[in-house]
DNA sequence: CATAAACCTACCTATCCTATAGAGATAGGT
DNA sequence: ACCTATCTCTATAGGATAGGTAGGTTTATG
């Protein structure tokens, strides 16, 4: 389950992708537009600005934008910046501190094994999906729920 | 990330998988041999009593059984029991009790789009991966790893 | 009836999640 | 030089949840 901060994160990334035309946008402003505690919102911009997802600007006419474009922002990045890693046991996720206590040998516990195969299918999800992505798939569910409402009126 | 609970459930039903012929195994035994806090794992195996995966005998000469065959219990199942569910947001759970907070219009959230993806992913890995499967995958793992030793002798 | 087991209710504790407060650093405009 | 709008950093607090424990109760066997 991903925590509120990956949810905040992703709503806040997605405001930025769809309204950041080059200048940058205030924490305040995404609190306020996307419903999100403005305090909270700053220790997860400073999160994803030192995992390389955000640039920002100090000072009067500062705020934060992209370092990317939204076709280089893979969701799998996002989670893995605020969740350290998204893989379903410790001894699986990147940051590998050792092994999980559980597993005596890593090589054949089998739950290692079975959580690797999901890891592997999660992976190949998160990797592949883009904020970009996020943002068409959302918009274009947008317009059609709007198609299917003018239809109906 | 599955909890500790989880992990526990898992190497007790592998337990059970490999060891029951019949007849019934005591909560002790299981929490000896896979070194499992004895009260912890009591009310691990009531729940999975109640979810269906287990039958208990009561009384002297009691102790658990698997209710079906290892090939008919599906990781997934165990998962859901004791996570209730593994979807990444609470709205694609199973025990749906609403809507997240965080996404306005559930049609229409990008966050909801792509984590409905990444469950599709996870419950293809899960439901398609039996008890039977992950204690093969182990004494595969652990055939291999002995071949291995004995070349190297 | 004695004993061996599962069953049930309640409780405790540490850790993490969510959120907040306030002072500090930095830049822009005048 | 100064004021103000920003982000930045450190510290803290409440609540929920996970992990674990204790002790008594019920049920079956012999």
């Amino acid at each position: 389950m991903i925590s509120k901060k990956t949810k905040y994160a992703l709503k806040a990334l997605g405001y930025l992708a769809e309204h950041s035309v080059g200048d940058p946008i205030l924490i305040s402003e995404l609190a306020k537009e996307e419903n999100i505690p403005r305090k909270f919102l700053e220790a997860i911009l400073v999160a994803l600005r030192k995992g390389g997802v955000l640039k920002s600007k100090i000072g009067k006419g500062g705020g934060y934008m992209l370092a990317l474009p939204p076709a280089n922002i893979t969701i799998g990045k996002i989670v893995s910046i605020l969740e350290g890693g998204f893989a379903l046991v410790e001894c699986l996720n990147d940051n590998v501190k050792g092994v999980c206590e559980e597993c005596g040998d890593p090589a054949c516990c089998g739950i290692r094994l079975v959580m690797s195969d999901v890891k592997k299918a999660i992976d190949s999800v998160l990797e592949s999906t883009t904020l970009a992505d996020m943002v068409e798939k959302s918009d274009t569910a947008r317009q059609h729920k709007s198609k299917i409402m003018d239809f109906s009126i």
